[in-house]
DNA sequence: CCATATACCTGGCAGC
DNA sequence: TGCTGCCAGGTATATG
């Protein structure tokens, strides 16, 4: 589910509500994707400063240390009331004296990580590799033209491995590279400046566009206060294979690239 | 160092 | 109705 844009929306509709909680309570359910890396009842008492996010991220200062949040492919937060039992796979409960943040996630690829600061081990592990910030002031259509050219992969690989700019998943890169006019596997090395612009433009306009729209995505996506995103944003590639591309009406493709669909237009997009 | 495969886990769906 | 196989928004880690 979760890819920049909703991850972002989740972090806008909860982080003023929370900011300044004391923790009251932590409850940990079934095994995530990685252990919390503390005891639950070392963060009583410990009162939460903001939310931020880096890539897929949501990292939740505290007075000491942080949280790091992944939601993984299904996972989402919600922030409310307390005092709903938990569900089957409601599996990480951090009740404060403002309300109950609560992750779901049945499949679990999620995690809520403790670390001690930004720059200890855990959260180095998780982060330190990570590339610039698409939505922010980083992400210039130079530095990632030279980025593209230095790797070999198919361009749609480069997106999604997160290391030259981060976010982009695995709908939004087949989204963005159509935009884009590129073939999802062009060698990434091979893209033209202009070309590369193009790509720098589209991936700046359809997630600062997702997240305007609350994280449009495509299916079952509900921020923490479970209100739906508008679903204004409809795919031109993603999950359409065979239908007609909406500018040309050509049947959209489907291949597999790492173990992961990618769509495009074979009219519209130029290797 | 690089590129590709594997692992984690549950649920929804198409086809029989 | 129920089974089987495939597919799903992510990413650290192992393997070549």
């Amino acid at each position: 589910m979760p890819e920049l844009p909703e991850v972002e929306v989740t972090r806008l509709s909860f982080a003023p509500a929370i900011a300044g909680a004391k923790v009251l309570d932590v409850r940990v359910g079934l095994p995530l994707r990685w252990p919390l890396g503390c005891e639950p009842g070392a963060l009583l008492g410990r009162q939460v400063l903001q939310v931020r996010r880096r890539g897929k991220y949501l990292l939740i200062d505290l007075s000491t240390g942080l949280l790091l949040v992944h939601l993984g492919m299904s996972g989402s937060l919600r922030f409310g009331p307390p005092g709903l039992p938990a569900g089957k796979h409601d599996h990480f409960d951090l009740l404060t004296d403002r309300g109950l943040l609560r992750l779901h996630d049945p499949r679990r690829f999620g995690a809520v990580v403790y670390a001690d600061s930004e720059q200890h081990a855990v959260a180095q592990k998780l982060l330190g590799h990570l590339g610039v910030e698409p939505l922010g002031d980083g992400f210039s259509a130079q530095m990632f033209a030279d980025g593209l050219k230095k790797r070999q992969a198919p361009v749609k690989q480069v997106l999604l491995a997160g290391e030259l700019v981060v976010g982009v998943g695995n709908i939004y890169a087949s989204e963005a590279l159509f935009l884009a006019c590129i073939r999802p596997t062009t060698r990434s090395s091979r893209i033209s400046k202009p070309r590369a612009a193009r790509l720098h433009r589209a991936i700046c306009d359809v997630l600062a566009q997702a997240v305007a729209q609350g994280g449009s995505s495509l299916r079952d996506f509900s921020n923490a206060q479970g209100q739906n995103g508008y679903f204004q944003l409809q795919a031109n590639v993603y999950d359409r294979t065979g239908q007609a591309c909406r500018v040309c009406a050509a049947p959209i493709k489907r291949l597999v690239q790492g173990q992961r669909s990618t769509f495009y237009c074979p009219l519209c997009q130029k290797p």
